[in-house]
DNA sequence: GTCTATAACGAGATAGAC
DNA sequence: GTCTATCTCGTTATAGAC
């Protein structure tokens, strides 16, 4: 659908796909391009054939993930009323999660990620919209903390080695019974 | 109290000070040896007289971490009934995390700090007492989520930049209302 | 398009002067 | 106890053969 002619991850592809997997597991300060060209069964050159700089690599993975972002904050914002906008954007995050478990929430808490967001002011209004959609239009102290609590608890619940063996359907529906609880439950 | 014999913070203890400011930051593997150096004003070789690796001072960082959350996960467990155990071990995760703010998240999240503390189990379990605490006696499904979510939403709200303004009081308060909210509101 | 080779640099770590 | 100097290794990145 978003992809017609790409077989199957080739070229710039499947560099993402394994960097996204060891940026989760060791940070992306903690990944070598070496790391990532060993775990294709390629050269170092043949990943620096795709991408000039480890920093493209990391804004190509972190692009891949807002693309779907923004679709659901867009459609959250698009709610006629605050509390349905809250809901829709919770869905679309917990959904996010889901879709890509272990990965989305070590790249959202990585300081190297952070510190290159800083340099792509499009990629960071867009968190501080998800942002704005959480809290609400009464951004009341409790409902800031609620939110933080909630978008952060929620991306590292994805990855949390205890809940591994959590079907994804099972997970799907009990982050979003907390998250409703904590956002929606009181007001 | 603790430290009798130690003027204002002398020799280790002025390295392992810079060294969990920087790893908040930037990350274990984000922050060398020579960022600590500078930031105390001194050459690495400073540095090296105090610890021999760069493991050991990410070991003493998490020690002296650790060493609060032994005491209250050690009352916490005293505690005649799961429910008021969970309570006490609630109350001294907040507060932990209003004491140090910024610091103790960005560590708990590290993966670099994940590997190193596989090689020390008494570390790794008494996080894992931290959760089972948090859990509690009947391991739902639901019970298990909720305290992955509030466990590492809790730690990262304390260094959300977004709540910076938010007085440790205060945020202490919200804090405990949304993991009471979640993790004893229901059962 | 993928390789080898290497440059240029910074990392962790050590030795020894003072 | 802190310094300079140095070693070794791994890192990002480039050049050029195939």
């Amino acid at each position: 659908m978003a992809r017609p002619s790409t077989p199957r991850g080739q070229g710039r592809t499947r560099v993402t796909v394994a960097a996204l997997e060891l940026f989760a597991r060791r940070g992306v300060s903690g990944t070598s391009l070496q790391d990532i060209a060993d775990h294709l069964g390629v050269t170092k050159a043949a990943v620096y054939y795709q991408f000039r700089s480890k920093e493209e690599i990391v804004l190509a993975v972190v692009e891949d993930a807002f693309a779907d972002l923004r679709g659901f904050v867009e459609e959250a914002e698009a709610e006629p009323t605050g509390r349905a906008a809250t809901e829709r954007a919770l869905v679309g995050l917990v959904d996010l999660m889901i879709a890509h478990r272990q990965a989305i929430a070590a790249l959202i808490l990585d300081p190297e990620v952070g510190r290159i967001l800083e340099s792509h002011p499009d990629l960071m209004a867009l968190t501080d919209r998800l942002h704005a959609l959480l809290v609400g239009p009464r951004s009341g102290l409790s409902r800031r903390v609620a939110a933080s609590v909630v978008g952060s608890g929620l991306a590292h619940a994805g990855m949390d080695p205890d809940l591994a063996d959590v079907s994804d359907a099972d997970l799907r529906r009990e982050l979003l019974a907390v998250g409703r609880a904590v956002l929606l439950g009181q007001g």
